[in-house]
DNA sequence: GTTGCGTTTATTTTT
DNA sequence: TAAACGCAAC
């Protein structure tokens, strides 16, 4: 490989192998460029591929990595590489080694709404009748205690704070039922790996031994889960390279430490630290902009963006009357520049705070019909009618899935009502017994009649015959199209749909389940129905398998979604809309200190999204669960320099020079001549 | 077992 | 405003 494309930081960081070390990659400063470079540099240097870990957050991330090493040192080379999400290699280790700590190797993932479901149970024995509480909260506050390694015994019960008082009660109910139905959340993906790692040392020295270079991207949003896992990784050899910008941490809200990132050089006595503040992305304009904005936040590592490229355009900055009016500016900016510099839709990104101001855009974007698409928002496998097929795989693997055995025993209708399940749930906590036990001994429930325990017999024989015929990994995906039909799963749909239509989109979603299968079965040397679940069990909002090269981000779409989820991505042209107090910062974020610190971050990933052309824009009122209230521009805006900056009202489109007016003029009878045929 | 009505509540969400 | 939920009535 030839090291001279990288600049001299760039250099230094892919030389430096042995050793801790820091990169403080600024946005847009060439980081994933630099972290192959290196892998294929270690590989150049007689590493062992197999020895070689890189982990990302994301799948998206994971598979762009692997794709640019392959490219470069080809597929051969680059075999045996682990290039992983955390949560990809945690599940790794704990599917080898999870015996040890009292889980079946056959242990189900929980998503948030099979946690939800778990906890709405275990809160009912708990609340007095009639009594309510806010689920998610609950759930939160548990979650957030595991990312921290907080067990059950140590969570700090607070004062006068009931919901937390109630979840100090649940989390140990929680964790207790989680493993009796051998299941395990997401945060116990990471918690149980750090565990095994930590207490079985057999465990740990195996992994250990495995990987000799470790490289982690977006340290800076790593929680104490993922800190410790890389710790116990890296202990041997201290070969860890992380790479991050703690300018860019936004997900502190969600346990990720920025304190791993600012305290790196302590953590590791004689970390190496490289600065990478060269940027080759956004115009001077926009980076003068976002380095304004930033250096406002005082615990951080200074860093301060250049490029070797020109100022480019001023940032606009426009005030709109409401919320459709912001839309309609933007979009009929989006038609303008489109024209104007030849661009596609995809070129085009509108970044929000919430996923509530996407709707005005759809709309508008929508009436205009130009195609869009919507990253986050409801996620595919969190569709009823996905969740209920998956249902049923997860309960063929493990039986002892009790809340997915609950969702399905009588999804669709076979005659096993709340009664009869009520009558189930009570003799299998009386006797102790798991469900699944109890189902296929329905003799032993005599408040049962005939008709349910037939009903149940029947149900038992039916899950057991595909078990039987899933054991044999051939023909996966025959046997699961079966099932669904004999389940009559489509029928079920149909029947429940409130219109054709929603009902035709459903079936589509049970049919995407199956070509998820497909892709799975086909990509897969050895697919098993375990490992299926596993992989849709940690797949990302990046849709479902389908073949690799499809996805929301190559359509030419302009893309709508929330600034958390374009971190990592770059767009030539920006709208950050709704600009204003209570959106940015967000209203619910401006309680006690640092907090206000994350919300600019924010802001400045928005601005580093950028290449060529920035429009900021809010509103002078908006309405707000139905009433309309007048708007406060968000304070971030005064930290944006006037010389960067242009500004303007929704209005008044500041006029195009005149030598642009008659470019686009020419273009436009071009393209009616080419047109017309002429 | 289903339907409908009133009540409630409204961040971000890589896995 | 609107969506989601729980409860009561059919």
């Amino acid at each position: 490989m030839d090291l001279a494309d990288l600049n001299p930081p760039q250099q230094a960081a892919v030389r430096h192998t042995e050793g801790p070390l820091l990169l403080l990659a600024g946005a847009g400063s060439g980081k994933t460029r630099v972290i192959t470079c290196r892998i294929v540099f270690l590989l150049e240097q007689g590493v062992a591929a197999q020895q070689i870990l890189a982990v990302t957050f994301t799948n998206k991330a994971a598979r762009e990595m692997r794709e640019r090493v392959t490219a470069m040192v080809g597929r051969k080379t680059g075999k045996g590489l682990v290039i992983s999400t955390f949560h990809s290699l945690a599940l790794r280790i704990l599917r080898e080694g999870i015996e040890r700590l009292g889980f079946k190797q056959n242990f189900s993932i929980y998503g948030s709404a099979d946690q939800v479901r778990l906890v709405r149970d275990l809160v009912r024995d708990l609340l007095p009748e009639g009594e309510r509480c806010d689920l998610e909260r609950i759930l939160w506050l548990i979650s957030d205690a595991k990312n921290r390694l907080v067990t059950p015994a140590e969570f700090a019960v607070g004062y006068g704070d009931p919901e937390r008082l109630l979840a100090a009660r649940v989390y140990p109910r929680y964790q207790q039922a989680l493993k009796a139905f051998n299941a395990v959340d997401f945060d116990d993906i990471l918690l149980l790996a750090v565990r095994l790692l930590r207490d079985e040392a057999e465990v740990r020295r195996t992994w250990q031994e495995r990987f000799r270079y470790l490289m982690v991207d977006e340290y800076q949003d790593t929680n104490a889960a993922q800190y410790h896992m890389l710790r116990l990784l890296c202990e041997p050899h201290r070969n860890l390279c992380v790479v991050g910008d703690d300018d860019q941490s936004v997900y502190g809200w969600r346990g990720a430490d920025l304190g791993n990132i600012l305290d790196f050089e302590k953590d590791f006595p004689g970390a190496r630290v490289i600065k990478l503040e060269q940027n080759y992305r956004s115009t001077g304009n926009i980076l003068a902009a976002a380095n304004a904005v930033i250096k406002n936040n005082s615990k951080r590592k200074e860093k301060v963006l250049w490029t070797a490229g020109g100022g480019g355009e001023p940032v606009l900055s426009l005030v709109c009357e409401d919320a459709e009016d912001e839309a309609r500016s933007v979009v009929e900016q989006i038609h303008a520049e489109r024209f104007r510099h030849n661009l596609q839709y995809r070129d085009f990104a509108i970044l929000y705070r919430t996923n509530v101001q996407s709707r005005a855009f759809e709309e508008q974007l929508r009436f205009e019909n130009i195609p869009y698409v919507l990253i986050g928002g409801q996620q595919f496998f969190d569709r009823k009618e996905v969740k209920d097929a998956l249902a049923y795989l997860r309960v063929l693997v493990n039986p002892r899935d009790e809340v997915s055995l609950l969702r399905i025993l009588n999804v669709p209708r076979r005659g096993i009502g709340e009664t009869t399940a009520d009558a189930l749930i009570r003799a299998s906590a009386a006797e102790g017994r798991p469900l699944w036990e109890v189902l296929r001994d329905p003799e032993s429930v005599p408040e049962l009649g005939d008709k349910p325990r037939a009903a149940v017999a029947g149900f038992v024989e039916r899950m057991e015959r595909y078990r039987r015929r899933f054991r044999t990994p051939l023909r996966l995906l025959e046997t699961a199209r079966d099932f669904f039909a004999e389940l009559g799963l489509e029928e079920e749909i149909y029947r429940t749909a409130s219109d054709p239509q929603q009902g035709k989109r459903r079936a589509e979603n049970l049919a995407e389940v199956l070509n998820a299968l497909a892709a799975y079965v086909e990509r897969e040397g050895e697919a098993t129905l375990p490992g299926f679940l596993d992989k849709v069990s940690l797949l990302d909002q990046d849709e479902p398998v389908r073949n690799d090269k499809e996805n929301k981000l190559t359509r030419d779409a302009v893309v709508l979604m929330s600034l958390h989820s374009s971190k990592g991505l770059e767009f030539p042209q920006v709208f950050l809309v709704g600009l204003e107090e209570g959106f940015l910062p967000h209203r619910k974020s401006v309680g006690e200190g640092n907090d206000l610190d994350e919300e600019r971050r924010l802001c400045y990933v928005g601005i580093t999204r950028a290449r060529q052309r920035l429009v900021l824009l809010h509103a002078r009122r908006r309405k707000k669960y139905g009433k309309l209230e007048p708007r406060i521009p968000s304070p971030f805006l005064a930290e944006i320099p006037s010389d960067v900056l242009e500004q303007g009202t929704s209005e008044v489109r500041p006029a195009l020079p005149p030598d642009e007016q008659e470019k686009m003029a020419g273009d436009f009878f071009a393209k009616m001549r080419s047109m017309l045929g002429d």
